[in-house]
Parts: structure tokens; C-alpha cells; sequence
DNA sequence: CTGAAAGCGCTTACAG
DNA sequence: CTGAAAGCGCTTACAG
């Protein structure tokens, strides 16, 4: 508990000057090769480490970043995090994880609390790529990277490809040698749900049909019911617009004696494992690659925070189609 | 971009030395109320904000604390974390997360990092309460909480309190007339299922018969064909060590024509809301207050950090049980 | 090649 | 009631 060694006794330990000490460890200045090996070693023993809010003082870096995020369930920023956490933990960056629900106030009261803590960065994240967080983060002394949120028009902004994830899902079904394919999916006043449609309706054609509604299970049941009572031939191929509607629209299936993958390949979006991979069979979904985009975000905030040239604007990451049972063997598998 | 405004700024704005600016902000030392509210006003017009860095060299507090988990899942985490936050940034705390998967070397590299930043303090937590963290988290010098993960034996830990959440389940299947109850749950070597089984034979009787299996939807299901298939009666009661095996038998009954909760009562257990929710019908569940949890280790480590006296040991926080629809009308629905 | 000194932005005894 | 000065633990021109 009593306090830590400081440059101070390793100098003293090691018979230099602080100075000396301090230019030793950080690998700058000129020396013999015997004195730095010697500083550091003596370093090394009294387990040495730099105070970071001295340092910090100094360099006006304290090496951490901010993740601002209104996803309280942690669904799609916990992968992000994830990504972050992982990209920056190397150059000895640490992550503040800031919940804000959508609450102006207390997302203020976070943004402060960073920014007196002089974070490198803030990375604002959230749980659909058309809405912004109910803070504003224009105008501040540090940069912002923005990751599966609106950002304003010229911020650096990262989301995943909708379009190309939608298309990668949809090939796949007509690789299968589906023909009818249908596109069960969330409110249609999502961005990602007006793009995946028009991706799904690029490979089937204008008649394509989509059926808007809830990012439920219980909307995957029902989409199956009218599917089944509007007289037409029950598809062979559905394009879900995430995994829990995948698993409804699966679920329903079976409990109508219609199979899975046989008589009908059903994808899902999001590879939401937990609802992907219990889902009888495991589902075959679209990975929007969110550890990747976190991990990006997280060198962008950074490089930003370097003064480095970073260009700005919307930067699609593509997606993945992750290939399990819920559409039979398939040309690949 | 530019410099923040500092103490400096304010301080000859207001024409006060910066002794007399700190002092007036900090609300410490004497001097006339003019004065004072003279110097708080010049530093809300110029935005003034004090460095925490700076402070923090001072003071040898950062206002930051780290929470190291190994659930990247997040399942238990999350609301932890949440709780925290909320407790602690009204302290004007932020707080680290540092996953560390299951992985020592990036266990000790978070530690290291978050010591370097000087953190007031550093929580564990985890994804079962009878495992520790693969990190040593002694004789460091910063205090240390545990949530949700197990602690050494002189340290101070929060769990839930898994007999008591256990003991409510039941006894509310009781109280609803149930006469045959068994207990669906996870994998023995757990201490939570030891617990919540003694808690329910405590109830029914050392008779009581207790399946355990895995935390999945897959067990509840096949947890419910072999009660069919044993040729005993079929329980009107099944209490589940969590919602997802709850989950399995529910829909297992349904697509055997057992009602629920007509014919069977099912108690879940972890509240769960993506899981309990979307239930059909809804899960009555136990919710183990992680929010709460959070929100008490927060405000314990920090009474730690600040040299106030804490209760070391085990402390059993109490589960509360949630009433959805899966157990029928209740004697106090 | 190495050290003494200044300074990062604050707070707090110590004087007056 | 208020200010000049020292100092938190480092880094980095500036001298030698």
C-alpha cells in the first residue's frame, strides 16, 4: 500500500540523475549501453512503473479513450468494446465505459467526467447506425470517432456494410438454388432494414417481398402464419432481418412439420450467438464483424489523437456470412 | 481545440492569485462570499474545468476505478458494470472495463495498465460466484472489491444470494398449490446449483428431485422428456436454475400439449429479459439485482479508497423474484 | 555522455 | 482575508 517506487529511487538506486533515469527508460537521449541496461534493470527489480498522471501532465496524453454508448444491453457494444479494448490495450490505452441510456443530462455529466480527465479520445457508439446520441459532440477538445451511430456530416464515422451483408445473405439462398425468396424484417424506418431490403430486392428482383415488423421472435411467427394463409406458395428461401426473427420464422416452421433446411433455407443477420447457435438447427446468419469495427475505431480515435491524417466521412466494414445448418449443405460447406 | 481554460485564466480574470481561485472553487480557506462567488462565476464564463490529472498528482486519487471481468459475454457484467457507473459517477467517477477473457498474461497487462493510471481502485467480477479470476489481484496497492467472482478468504466480496432467491422460487410455487415440484438446473460442480437445490429441498423435502444438466434450452427440453418418459406423474411445479433452460421447457410442454401454466407452474431463474421475456407465456423469474450489486461494490471500493472502515467477508446480497406469467395468477397477483 | 533546472496544472501549508 | 512558494512525479530543453 506504502508508496510506490518513483523514478526518483531508481535514479538513486541506479547512481544517475533523474534525468538520466527518465531517458533511459523511455529509450531517448544518448548513453553508454551500460548505464540504460543498468537503469533498467535496477527498474526492473524495484518494479518500476511511470505514474501515468505525471506523464500526462507533461505530454497532455493520459492514454485512455472514452466509449459513449445509449446500448444499454450491451448487444452491440459490447463486441465494439470488445474490439477497442483490444486494439488499444498494446499502446497501453485504457477504455472508460460510459452508459448513457438516452439521457442528455447524465450522457453530459460522462462527457465532462472524460474530458476532465483529458481522455485521448471519444469514441460514441450506439445500437442503430441512423440515430444520433443525445449528446453533442461537436466542438470538443478531443477527437471523435463515431462507431454504429450517426455522426454530424464531416466526422469520422464507422459502420458495417448493411447493403453488402444483405447481398452476401441473399446470394447464398439463390447459390442454394433457392427461387422463391422472401425478406422478413424490423420497422422500415431503419436504415438497415430500407438497405438490406434494397440489396435483397437487387438479387430478386422489384417483386421481391418484404414483410416489415418487429425485430421479435414473436414477428418470425407471425410472418410465417401470413406467409402461409395468403394462398400463395410458401417460400423456399427467407432472408431474416436479424436472428431473433430467424428463430421465430424457425420455430414456426417446425411447429407446422415444415423442415429446415429442407424444405425451406432460412439466414438471419447480426450472429447473435446466443440466439444464432440455439436456434434448431444453429442458424446461418450475417456477422456485421463488430470486434473489427470497434478495433478500427479504436486506431482511428487514436491516430486521430497523434495528429495523424485521418480521412473523414462514413466507412463501411464488410460483413460475413457465417454458414451453420439453417440452410442445408451449401456450395461451400 | 486549443488550450482549455486554466486555473491561471480564471484566476486573473477574476484578479485573484491562483491559491485564492483553487480555494474559492473548492469551496475551502476563508475569504468574503464576494470573492468567492466572484471567482465561480469567471470560471462557468470561461468554462474552466480543473485537470483531473493535475489534481490527481496532488490528491493521489484519479476519480477512476477499473472493473476487470472475464464474461465477455457480458450476460452478468454489464448490469454490474452498469450499477457501478451509475453509483459512481455521481463521485464524478469513471470507470475502466477491462475484459480479460480467460487469459493471465492480458489479465496482468490490464492490472498493470489501470495501476499506472493510478485507479482509486479495482473491482473483479465474473460470470459465476465459485471461480476466480485467472489474475492475482493481492497485495496490490489499491483496494479490491469482488463481484460476482470469488475473492480470497479476508477479502471483501459481493455475491447474490442464491439460497434466498432459490428458497422465494420455490416457496411461491408452493404457495400457488403446486405439490410436485422438481428442479431443473446447470452442472453440479457450480455452487450456485448446490445452493439453490439446498434451498429447495430445504423446501419439498430431501425427496425432491433434482435434475442438473446444462445451462441450455436444450437441457429443459430433454429434462422435460425424461420426466414424461420415468412414468412417474408429470410435476404441476418445475423450478429451472436459469431462464434458458427454463425456456426449453417451456416450449417442450407446449409441443407436447402441456399447458403452462394451466398444468405446470415454471419458475426460471437470472431474469434474463431477452430470454424471460420472449417466453411464451412470460418467465416468472429470480433477478439477482446485479444492478444493486454493482451499485454497492462501487460505493464499497470507493469508502476503501477514501481510508473509511469496510466489513471484510462475504456479503449476500438478496434476489428478488420477478412475476411474469409462467406459474398462472399468484396469491399476490 | 550526463546533470541541474524549469515546468505541466493544480493544491496547500506557511506567512502576512 | 489573500498571496508567494513549494511540491505532486515526471520529461525535456539547456548547459556543460
Amino acid at each position: 500500500m506504502a508508496g510506490r517506487t518513483r523514478i526518483y529511487d531508481v535514479a538513486s538506486a541506479a547512481g544517475v540523475s533523474i534525468a538520466t533515469a527518465s531517458r533511459a527508460l523511455n529509450g531517448s537521449g544518448r548513453m553508454t549501453a551500460e548505464t540504460r541496461e543498468r537503469v533498467k534493470r535496477v527498474a526492473a527489480e524495484l518494479g518500476f512503473r511511470p505514474n501515468a498522471m505525471a506523464r500526462g501532465l507533461l505530454s497532455n496524453r493520459s492514454f485512455t479513450v472514452g466509449l459513449l454508448t445509449n446500448d444499454s444491453y450491451g448487444r452491440f457494444t459490447l463486441p465494439v468494446m470488445a474490439g477497442i479494448s483490444e486494439a488499444l490495450i498494446d499502446c497501453g490505452v485504457s477504455v472508460f465505459l460510459c452508459a448513457i441510456e438516452d439521457d442528455p443530462a447524465l450522457g453530459a455529466v460522462h462527457v465532462d467526467a472524460m474530458l476532465d480527465k483529458q481522455v485521448d479520445g471519444i469514441i460514441a457508439s450506439g445500437k442503430r447506425i441512423d440515430r444520433r446520441l443525445p449528446v453533442d459532440l461537436s466542438n470538443l477538445p478531443v477527437p471523435v470517432v463515431y462507431a454504429f451511430t450517426e455522426g454530424p456530416a464531416d466526422s469520422v464515422t464507422l459502420v458495417s456494410d448493411d447493403f453488402q451483408g444483405a447481398h452476401e445473405a441473399v446470394e447464398w439462398l439463390l447459390r442454394l438454388g433457392r427461387k422463391r425468396i422472401v425478406h422478413v424484417t424490423g420497422p422500415e424506418n431503419f436504415a438497415s432494414v430500407r438497405l438490406r431490403a434494397q440489396a435483397y430486392r437487387k438479387l430478386v428482383g422489384e417483386g421481391g417481398e418484404v414483410l416489415c415488423g418487429e425485430w421479435s421472435e414473436l414477428w418470425g411467427h407471425a410472418a410465417v402464419e401470413r406467409l402461409l394463409s395468403s394462398g400463395g406458395d410458401m417460400p423456399d428461401g427467407i432472408f431474416c432481418g436479424n436472428d431473433q426473427i430467424a428463430r421465430g420464422v424457425v420455430d414456426a416452421c417446425r411447429e407446422r412439420g415444415i423442415d429446415v433446411p429442407r424444405d425451406v433455407s432460412v439466414v438471419g443477420f447480426d450472429n447473435w450467438e446466443i440466439v444464432a447457435s440455439v436456434t434448431r438447427p444453429p442458424l446461418t446468419t450475417v456477422d456485421m464483424n463488430l470486434r473489427t469495427l470497434g478495433r478500427e475505431a479504436g486506431l482511428t480515435v487514436l491516430a486521430l489523437a497523434e495528429g495523424k491524417p485521418v480521412e473523414r466521412g462514413i466507412r463501411k466494414l464488410p460483413c460475413e456470412l457465417i454458414v451453420r445448418e439453417s440452410c442445408g449443405a451449401g456450395p461451400r460447406a
